[in-house]
DNA sequence: CATATTATATGACAAGCTGTCACATTGTCA
DNA sequence: TGACAATGTGACAGCTTGTCATATAATATG
């Protein structure tokens, strides 16, 4: 977290400081970028970045985490159009999500985030999908509004696993779009492929119940 | 790649210089090791080493990939033990991967290589799974061995996705149990529940049956 | 055998990086 | 005005990487 001294800095200096640093993680992904660039950019001297931030990860999380705040905000309504639909919800979300990626910047610091993703990076991402399993009542407030009867559910942690799943075969995509350099329609039509094979299963209803101990 | 210089080595010599390789990456994870260091415990100058090596990443996924290699060989023999059934003889697989990282040091190197997974090791590790979806022939050769009878598949990229899914399901727990300091038992166990949910598929038959469009 | 040619080995080096610290400046309150 | 806290500063040590002129070893050729 950036410190006290950070947030309390004139809203001038603080954007400079964001946006030079964003276009410093827009240029490279964060393990290439140079601290030196941003406080270049940014006018300000070595000794004060270490007073606002523990180091280069400290600021890189802080504004990979902003990024993915307002995201999170529409879950609940999402899932309240939907009529408590939990998997179109989340596939609206991550529509939604590849949409609002809108200019060029935007992308590629995406991108940077994506094709060096550490365990951190995806669970900021898998955060903005499942947040809720760690905080129990925020969790409770979403899985009231899920719709229970349409899902395949026989034990109490079977939800959590389809929300586990689900996040991360979008994050998946997501990689694969990147990489690959494919379209929203072509990422959203081989997501779709996906949910789909795992909404109806993969096994045959009849071999199934035959195969099973 | 490595460049020829490097096979050409004495035999020593190139073993020397991989576990110095090896140790260094056991003891911080790619980005944080130091290529000093290696030469030092090699004993070979920093010369030297750029001549074998294009720079820090062509050894990391050189000896990466040797470490899966010997994963891969045994699908095939999995899947015919498990008569084509493929998400059977998946799972098999990935115990076996867990089991099989058994000394210390190479736990290590795997939990460094997890937790700071770029796009590129994870590539790797998928590679472990689908190889075959790569080469076409060798696909084939895989393809034949599964039981497609067993499976809900409509069209002819439905195989495909379902590698993507399991292996990428996979990667996630691998990851996870890593993060979490899981044991191999617990991270099988989640793995299997999420495992029987998309073989079941995760919508009751009625209701999705009613709503597809 | 001697010499030419190629392959390999070396470490000093420039240019960059990070995090720290003694010090300078600014702000605030009595 | 003085005193104290908060903030800003850039030189610095110690690390990093990749390159290159040079030295040595290995092989081929007349």
């Amino acid at each position: 977290m950036p410190s006290q001294t950070f947030f309390n800095l004139p809203v001038d200096k603080r954007k400079k400081l964001i946006e030079s640093a964003e276009s410093e993680f827009i240029r490279v992904p964060v393990f290439e970028a140079s601290i030196a660039n941003i406080i270049k950019m940014a006018g300000i001297s070595r000794g004060s970045f270490y007073q606002y931030f523990e180091d280069k990860d400290d600021l890189y999380f802080y504004l990979l985490e902003e990024k993915l705040k307002e995201m999170k905000i529409h879950f609940i309504g999402l899932l309240e159009r939907h009529d408590g639909d939990l998997v179109d919800a989340l596939m609206e979300m991550y529509c939604y999500f590849l949409t609002s990626l809108s200019d060029e910047e935007e992308k590629k610091f995406i991108k940077n985030a994506i094709l060096y993703t550490t365990y951190r990076v995806e669970s900021s991402f898998a955060s903005m999908f499942d947040a809720y399993v760690e905080k129990k009542e925020e969790f409770e407030k979403v899985t009231g509004l899920i719709n229970k009867e349409r899902l395949n559910i026989s034990e109490e942690t079977d939800l959590i696993h389809i929300f586990k799943i689900i996040s991360t075969l979008a994050f998946n995509n997501l990689i694969e779009k990147t990489a690959k350099g494919l379209t929203d329609n072509e990422a959203m039509e081989s997501f779709e492929q996906s949910i789909n094979l795992i909404k109806r299963g993969i096994y045959k209803q009849s071999y199934k119940e035959g195969d099973e101990e």
